[in-house]
DNA sequence: ATTCTAATTAGATATTTTTCTAATTAGAAC
DNA sequence: GTTCTAATTAGAAAAATATCTAATTAGAAT
């Protein structure tokens, strides 16, 4: 994790601005705990503690390990020092305003060719297409494999060229397609609009 | 600041949790703006941004230059640069436990001594006195004066002996008198009980 | 002095987050 | 298999936070 976007920065700022999270961080630090361990220790109830402790572990700053149904929690510390390093450089911060106005940009984008839930028409520029094509792909969960036909139908709730837009959702790699099935890419693998930039022909 | 402490630790993460004031600090550092200007950029009203620039002024994170009635705000670098340093050492970390159970104990002095909002004596001990003068002390508004009937008047809605709690207040050096006049000093300068009890005599 | 401008403060509303109780899951012990 | 234990998930209530409009302040320009 070298250059650290401004979303991931702020989860994690989100994370550790609480006062039960960031307790649990320093308890852990000593040794592991069980959650109902912690749970005295912070005179929380279990489930309250279990929400924190999932906070801490998608940010991986916490791992588990299980015992029996005893789950125990201790500190990732290499994340935190990982952490630590050049958050604040002025590049990093530089880093985030071109996320700004890019974001900007890309609402004014979404708003011209959005009518409600339904796209009027499909930009012909490739860069307002890829944003349109990036606002389609949310339509489809995550890790769920779909038909062709499960595709053209959740497209065409957005418009009526379905056929076209599914090839482009596959051609900007925002899905792939296995043996007829189709499944939605990472977010973390989607092409930002200079990347495919660059690549000129595409 | 070598050691920084639990709250505000916690404090800074607050400040720092929120789209907002981080596309803010993002912003400024690459230059400075009026508030006017940040709250177009952000597509925000301006007392929201006026807002969000007073708790990032608070922790020392912008700084603010004012022309005509124009105040321009820019980013406090060195701030940044210093947090970043060595916050989640195991060390700093394990002193936040201390802090943790300090608070824990401290609470449980308070729930001793007071009857909702009276305290019912006054502790002999030196270390619980000094509890239940910390929580005295926040029945006092910060940076006002108060005259020594204003004071014995607000700590006689907690004990029927002013005079005494009036004269620890000074002594431990929560309050500060000048000519005749009583004002409460800032946080920051509050003794521990570690620190006065290192001073044997008191 | 009056008016205008930019910012802040005050107070209301809306949103997000924390915490809880109750229900469910997964494994261990009987 | 049934029962017990520790943890998690779901969903509701409570608390904290962000944002807005309206009112106020402070300085500049007329």
């Amino acid at each position: 994790m070298n250059s650290i976007d401004f979303n991931t920065l702020l989860n994690f700022f989100k994370v550790l601005a609480n006062e039960s999270r960031l307790k649990l961080l320093g308890i852990l630090s000593q040794q592991e705990y069980s959650v109902e361990e912690l749970a005295a220790q912070l005179q929380l109830k279990e489930p309250t503690v279990s929400h924190h402790l999932n906070k801490l572990k998608e940010l991986e700053l916490v791992s588990m390990r299980r015992q029996g149904n005893t789950h125990f929690y201790s500190l990732n510390s290499e994340t935190l020092t990982q952490l630590n390093k050049s958050i604040f450089t002025r590049e990093q911060m530089a880093s985030w305003t071109k996320d700004i106005s890019a974001e900007a940009w890309e609402e004014k984008v979404l708003k011209n060719y959005l009518d409600g839930n339904r796209l009027t028409t499909i930009p012909a520029s490739r860069k307002k297409r890829l944003v349109v094509l990036e606002w389609l792909v949310s339509k489809f969960e995550p890790e769920v494999t779909y038909t062709e036909s499960q595709v053209n139908e959740i497209i065409s709730c957005h418009h009526s060229d379905y056929a076209t837009l599914r090839r482009e959702l596959i051609s900007y790699q925002f899905m792939e397609r296995e043996n007829g099935l189709y499944r939605r890419l990472p977010a973390s693998l989607w092409k930002t609009e200079t990347e495919i930039m660059k690549q000129k022909k595409f």
